[in-house]
DNA sequence: CCCAGTTAGTTGCAAGCGCAACTAACTGGG
DNA sequence: CCCAGTTAGTTGCGCTTGCAACTAACTGGG
């Protein structure tokens, strides 16, 4: 029945990938869930715009690479919550500038603290070389289907 | 603006890993996509049954760690296109026990090769020290969380 | 100066998901 | 021997997602 008995869906690296983020994503997804009600999208954005300032929603699905439809909705979920504003541009009056509010910067540096820490939590289970090198390598994965789709 | 100038998503674990995880996942996906019609769960449920033979919806749901209402779900697409059966065991009538058809079980060949190819071929560009860090890293990550929990 | 093409962002819809509630079947202490 | 508790699996519901179609605004070649 076993077509290829070497092959086994636990050493499968997009398997074990998935596995590894969904455990490692899941306590910090609690805080700002818990804590804000956000989603995934929402916190990225708010984060976006905290760390870069300025920046309109097609700069933002660029940067993050997530879609504009996902974009939007957590756009008009984070401005409905009054965590940012959109500023019209008068030279162009499709493109709009997001920017925090006071309280979505509060929240924004809030919730950069918590991820550093948990960040340093996650990492220090592992050794200098081994962060260095799972680093490298989850940012040559990202990466590499990225080039070769342009 | 930005209340800690050192953090940045991109060096964010958890953000790293749900990048590298969903690209690495993209190009094997379009394939039982596009030639199954299935989705991730269905897939996973074809091939712990590919390759562990018959087993119960419940021994699924642990080895995966995905929740009941995916496998009934799973489960219930792969038979509608039959893919597996249900065999009722007299000695106890809650438990089904799940195995694959001739087609499952071509289905999970197919796909189990292609998945081994597949993986090799993004696993050639780490050495081989980067591998074995890499794959015991992500273990590392996946099991934590689910210790923690017990 | 105008219309075909492009760009920024939104929306409708169908599909997948998580959660809680449910059914059906089994188990064991009193 | 029975009913309270547990287990296997399913279902209904509301929410998030992805896709395609849409609006509104800009651009540039003829």
């Amino acid at each position: 029945m076993k077509s290829d008995p070497a092959f086994d869906l636990s050493h499968f690296l997009p398997y074990m990938l998935n596995q590894a983020a969904e455990a490692a994503s899941l306590g910090f997804q609690q805080v700002y869930k818990q804590r804000y009600g956000m989603l995934r999208t929402e916190w990225r954005v708010l984060f976006h715009l905290g760390r870069h300032g300025e920046m309109t929603a097609k700069a933002i699905c660029e940067r993050a690479r997530i879609h504009k439809t996902k974009i939007s909705r957590a756009v008009k979920a984070l401005e409905d919550r009054r965590f940012l504003i959109r500023h019209e541009q008068q030279s162009d009056r499709r493109v709009e500038l997001l920017s925090l509010t006071r309280a979505g910067a509060a929240a924004y540096a809030d919730l950069s603290a918590i991820a550093r820490d948990y960040d340093q939590q996650l990492a220090a289970q592992f050794s200098e070389t081994e962060r260095a090198i799972l680093r490298q390598c989850l940012q040559q994965l990202a990466d590499l289907p990225a080039r070769a789709r342009e």
